[in-house]
DNA sequence: CGAACGACCTGTTCGC
DNA sequence: TGCGAACAGGTCGTTC
């Protein structure tokens, strides 16, 4: 579910919530997901996004790494108030509480100790990423899609977000990587920043389960241009927007505008 | 090295 | 209506 605008939409109604609260309680529903009883009684000391990652600080200098998949969500409630579906873990705050709901259960969460290894990928968001986007797709012979949406080279754009990319770049799914000119690239950086950008403004994407931390829908699906349109009128040029099985996944573009 | 595919799970939607 | 297949926002491991 959650792609990076999402993700920093979680991440700023939370750093709102629960910055320098203690966490006075916690509950495991789900025997997939494990963590140390020595969380309970912590502080929260900040919480960061890295990629499509929550990073909650504890006072201990651990850190709450928390990964929600393909349909995990964060739910901000009142202590008293009733459990919803799917409910994997519960952190209980003073009068309030952080839920973790999750259907398909892929959600991961871990503590961590130490620094953060430099692994090379930059953030989707990271300024001047087109200059690292070139130095590693020069000699690449991959689709652009599956390259944008690759973790270790570049953080935090998922399946929606690639396929609106790509459409505002005008450049095909299939483009292989290596042969982008260098005006292809800033293009490319242009449009990840506007639509990450947006995105956010927007508080993400509710096609159909995302909620922020709040339990409210994202605004932009109403921006949607390609994703999930197949058979419409592509704005830009008329044609109808195609949708293909790419590396396994649902991909949309505009066979008329996007070469 | 990278591409292709299944696995991990559950729920929803679509076609017959 | 009923049933099974296909599909879903993500990543990881295996195989070729």
């Amino acid at each position: 579910m959650p792609e990076l605008p999402e993700v920093e939409t979680l991440c700023r109604q939370l750093r709102s919530k629960i910055l320098s609260s203690r966490i006075a309680g916690m509950s495991i529903l789900d025997s997939r997901l494990q963590l140390p009883e020595h969380v309970k009684g912590q502080r929260v000391s900040s919480v960061t996004r890295r990629g499509k990652w929550i990073v909650i600080g504890l006072d201990d200098g651990k850190r709450l790494e928390i990964h929600l998949r393909m349909t995990g969500r964060l739910l901000w409630q009142e202590k008293e108030a009733t459990l919803p579906m799917h409910c994997r873990l519960v952190f209980d705050l003073c009068s309030h509480q952080v839920v973790i709901v999750d259907p398909r259960r892929f959600a991961t969460l871990s503590l961590v100790a130490g620094g953060e290894g430099p692994d090379g990928a930059v953030d989707a968001l990271a300024p001047g990423c087109a200059e690292t986007l070139i130095a590693k797709a020069c000699k690449r012979r991959r689709p652009l899609k599956s390259f944008l949406m690759d973790q270790g080279i570049i953080r935090g754009i998922g399946n929606i977000y690639a396929c609106e990319i790509l459409y505002r770049t005008g450049l095909s799914p299939r483009r292989e990587t290596a042969g982008l000119s260098p005006d292809d690239w800033r293009n490319v950086e242009k449009a990840i920043g506007a639509v990450l950008k947006k995105a956010i403004d927007c508080r993400g994407t509710s096609i159909s389960d995302w909620r922020d931390l709040f339990g409210n829908k994202g605004e932009y699906q109403k921006e949607l241009l390609v994703y999930g349109r197949e058979g419409q009128k592509c704005p830009r040029c008329g044609e109808r927007v195609h949708r293909e099985r790419l590396l396994g996944r649902g991909t949309w573009f505009c066979p008329g505008c996007q070469m």
